[in-house]
DNA sequence: CATGAATGAGGTTTCATTCAT
DNA sequence: TATGAATGAAACCTCATTCAT
């Protein structure tokens, strides 16, 4: 499946784990579920040393500071975040007519996006709770968005622009609202009514539908 | 105007900083500004004694505790961003045909909300944020939402959906994506890109085609 | 007495200490009475609360940082140290034969910071041993050496020289001798055997006697 | 030259270092540079590690103790501080006339240290400093001037001072001035002023003559 | 012998809160 | 009501030392 060539196609970190002592992979992991629950300023590092069963010097044995704790876990993430568009033959493939319309597009990236929030909600709360705070990781994060996704994300737009599917807006308008709309369904989801029950095909449908109509060329 | 009707027609809140002493009001707005620059756990109450220009002990003459002082900013938060359906006469404005179609109630609506967000951004930001930390301001917003929103709201989507206006979809997906969409853009308006030179008036009106658009009943 | 109209003419730093809450003394006095046993460095803060009477939080709101407390301590004497020379008429009163013979100069001298090293040698102690790692009490206390002591000492010594009662060396190498001899007499005196049985009226003639032998002008 | 013999009858620690492992010579000159730096109490043993480019318990595997540490590096200065005294016929050859006079037996002396100090001036800076926190140096150091120079010094003086050529002091009062005098001349040369453009050779010569003069016997 | 991860006691500093003035 | 000195718990972090490899 494209989408899971996508995936593939990420970033390093996932073999850095491997690479981890064990002691540094509690350490993450705890520091990951406290900061997620209480946020990065109110967790202490002594409860996450209690909580991943070392010493708290173990900690700063690892990492220099709690700070440098903290980017360890959302610097991934920064990236990890927008990967789809940091594949290299990412645009190429689109343009190649590898899915066929910008619905096609649209249905794949929500579902490989869908999967990650899945997957790594907590690191994605921190990361979007101290994005507010920390403007070093706001400017990480602008700089990987500019140089990588916007670009190819307008010339998406315009691609489909020209082919009639979609309306003639300002790209950053179009873009704009599917990211917005992507973001907004999974932040329900997720955040917002995570206990309640979701039927996230059918969910997943509507929002597409909801998605290209709403982005469709008005037909007079 | 009925938007300026539905804003009038809030709650307490405005009034209360008439009644308060001056010193009070300082603490609040120093505590409203650091809050939402480095977040409620990393702002130290010392700082916003220094920044409101009163003693250390002032703020806890007013305030039994920190928390009391972040509860006195979000609570009134905690309504406001739902202002527009707490009037009583709400709903039924929308039924009497104040608004002739969804389109111009969600035109009234996003343009409040506009104002509303421009007006006290640092205080919604805080509310934000706070809201992931603390269960009871959770809790407290799920309830007003749950009890005074949600339902005056879906029987909002109902009418219009059997005036056969907007589409026949579930009508908490048709709310989720008004929201959202709403949402959505102030957001990007205002915490993502605020620097950007936006031109309002149209923007707004494209993201009401964009919602109408996605929302309108589909033609055969 | 010339030698006490010297001290009276010292520094401010005798009246801060009036002014000074009584915890704050006691701090001081308990910081100095560590610092000079067991060095700056191997002192901790809490030692210091403890053998204050205070919480250790109290510390810190007298002083920033333990370095500040340090340089409360030392920055005093590094005037003190030196004080006879910064007597705005010191060097006049010498040439204008308040004290008819260089001897006589040396023995105020040697007596004034007798009195001072047996006062305050605690504080002196730290001064001597922080000088050596810390460059900033270091280059301050050259600033002031240079400014205010080297010229004034060097006029002294030539005034003599050509009024023939000191022997033609370089001025700095007399005022070594000087400054050597009397300190090397202080800090055996106080240092290195304290404990000893000291007449002190007679050791400090020996001294003299022995240091304007040395520096006498030599007779073909 | 005798003052080679006396050198040349030093104790061990000179062999010691050829015993040494090459990794234990880098622990002991990381440490000296560090220490003599810093201080002992702020420096840190993984500093020391660092800079010696070694493990950090490698530090352990040699010296059990940080303070083992500061021992192996300030014993051997206790000793060799006093070195010439040690020499166990040192004063016998004072006595036998090797040095025709008190002034030739200082010259010697003088010369010696000089050379001892500009060789090992870390080392004496860490002596001087921890001398004053840690009792067992300064017990250990007492011992051995009390047992090997201070008799030793004292029959030298009462010899020249028998055969006229120095003033009839109380003999420790001699032995004050003499240590005074060069010391005052080493600290200066070595750590007071560096830096500035000496002329040894001429400046240990008016050294000299200014010690023989303030000692030498008053004519009447 | 050498390593360096791990420890936990203790270092300096900050903080929310109290209370005498 | 307002102050700000005082508190002591707890924050982050460093350190000398140990021990399995």
């Amino acid at each position: 499946m494209t989408e899971q060539e996508l995936l593939r196609e990420l970033l390093q970190a996932g073999d850095e784990q491997e690479k981890m002592s064990e002691k540094k992979v509690k350490i993450l992991e705890a520091a990951i579920e406290m900061f997620s629950e209480k946020g990065y300023a109110a967790t202490s590092t002594s409860e996450i040393a209690r909580k991943a069963g070392v010493a708290e010097g173990t900690i700063f044995r690892h990492y220099k500071t709690k700070k440098d704790l903290l980017m360890a876990i959302v610097t991934p993430v920064l990236t990890r975040v927008v990967a789809p568009f940091l594949a290299r033959d990412f645009a190429q493939k689109v343009f190649e007519d590898d899915y066929q319309s910008y619905e096609n597009f649209i249905r794949a990236l929500i579902r490989n996006r869908f999967d990650f929030v899945k997957k790594h909600l907590p690191m994605i709360k921190i990361f979007l709770q101290e994005l507010a705070f920390h403007p070093e990781i706001k400017e990480q994060y602008r700089h990987i968005f500019v140089e990588h996704v916007y670009d190819k994300f307008r010339k998406i737009v315009s691609h489909f622009q020209q082919k009639g599917e979609i309306i003639e807006l300002p790209p950053e308008t179009v873009i704009r609202m599917t990211i917005t709309t992507i973001v907004g369904y999974l932040i329900t989801r997720f955040l917002v009514l995570p206990e309640r029950d979701w039927d996230d095909d059918v969910e997943i449908e509507h929002t597409i539908q909801f998605l290209m109509h709403g982005l469709s060329r008005r037909k007079e």
